[in-house]
DNA sequence: GTCTATAAGTTGATAGAC
DNA sequence: GTCTATCAACTTATAGAC
């Protein structure tokens, strides 16, 4: 009945078993000490199989750095966009913020791969995903710079540290977060509140404002 | 005239060009891309010479990781110590950003290796250190606590979030940072402020405070 | 498409000369 | 202490059977 119309046949669905077991296995051990047949028998078959999908190890990697980005870009625009017209940017940036972080933390493999592999890749690799990398830190550029204009972020400051500063805090939850008490909602809008506000007590504390049973000071650790 | 008093004999000088070469190697390449050939022949020697000095490839690895957190560790723990006995807990966690940036950025290849190549370590390896890390982990759980004990720090906020928070701002740095215009000082004072205060533009504008010539608004790229 | 078999090279590690 | 020589195991990749 299902003729190879768009690639959806037996062959493509293999390529993407393979991908799948590459991109949770890179992320896992790395990519030099992950093996063609690491990779081969996550996927069910035989590392001599994997040469019919792929020419070589190097191309899987590319692969799978390119998907990742891919991923955290799309749905991280898509979510901005979706914001009625009228949101302000620092609201879209909330928005940014955690659509990135469920993209990293609760989507598949592929772009925590990417953040935790980028670095070790060979030079190659890392150039060709340079590309998608670049597009993608644009659209928090210009994002920052609507803020600043917008009057929401003191001029004063750096953008580029701030987006460095913030690609930092989103980027190394990989290394750290384990789904906890807290929903990843609520864990954004931390983020998001620091970022903007900080940490520092009020000076002046504004007594009616207090929330009536904020969750987010219990001291639990999630780590 | 020098005896072997205290190990500072020709041995112990190879040893510590083996360690020196191989911290170097892993922070560039990772752990498993890095062969005992790349480390010898950056420590002008060969291959079979190393294991005169080292067991194996992974007790070197050790060695390099319990290096790297025990340079940031001592450093940050003595710059924030000595302040002055009155210095408030903000100032003293300012002090602490500043040497812990200073000290992955510009003290030896020891600390940046161990931030990168941690998550791509052998458990066994990665187990060893996180003795280590966890002592440190703890010096900086008892500094966000005190400043919010003393009132400095929104209590409504998640300690260890922000732990987190600020170490994935500091550690990410190894990935993107190139010496630049700023001082590393005005980078960690930055750093600082953001953390404290945020990025928002103060809603009422202190004309009086208005610094007479901040360098930090420049929008210059340092990536 | 996937298998087995194998080539060709590299790796961590050891042994023994100097 | 460092060298050369070497081993056994493993790695990426190819060839050809099924």
């Amino acid at each position: 009945m299902s003729t190879n119309v768009s690639g959806n046949n037996k062959s493509e669905r293999t390529r993407q078993r393979i991908l799948d077991a590459a991109a949770r296995t890179f992320r896992d051990k790395g990519y030099s000490a992950t093996t063609l047949n690491d990779i081969a028998s996550a996927a069910r078959l035989r590392a001599g199989s994997i040469y019919y999908h792929f020419d070589s190890k190097e191309q899987i990697l590319e692969e799978v750095l390119d998907i990742g980005i891919r991923r955290i870009a799309d749905t991280v625009i898509r979510d901005v966009r979706a914001l009625p017209a009228d949101a302000s940017p620092s609201l879209k940036i909330r928005a940014g913020i955690e659509t990135h972080l469920r993209t990293l933390l609760q989507h598949g493999p592929y772009s925590s791969a990417n953040i935790r592999i980028f670095g070790q890749a060979p030079r190659s690799a890392q150039q060709r995903n340079l590309t998608l990398r670049n597009l993608y830190a644009d659209f928090w550029r210009d994002l920052l710079a609507e803020a600043r204009d917008a009057g929401e972020i003191d001029p004063n400051f750096d953008l580029s540290l701030i987006r460095m500063f913030l690609f930092g805090a989103l980027n190394w939850t990989v290394e750290w977060y384990k789904p906890g008490k807290r929903t990843l909602s609520e864990f954004a809008d931390e983020v998001w509140t620091i970022l903007f506000d900080g940490v520092r007590r009020p000076s002046f504390a504004l007594a009616e404002d207090e929330p009536d049973n904020e969750d987010a000071g219990t001291g639990g650790e999630q780590e």
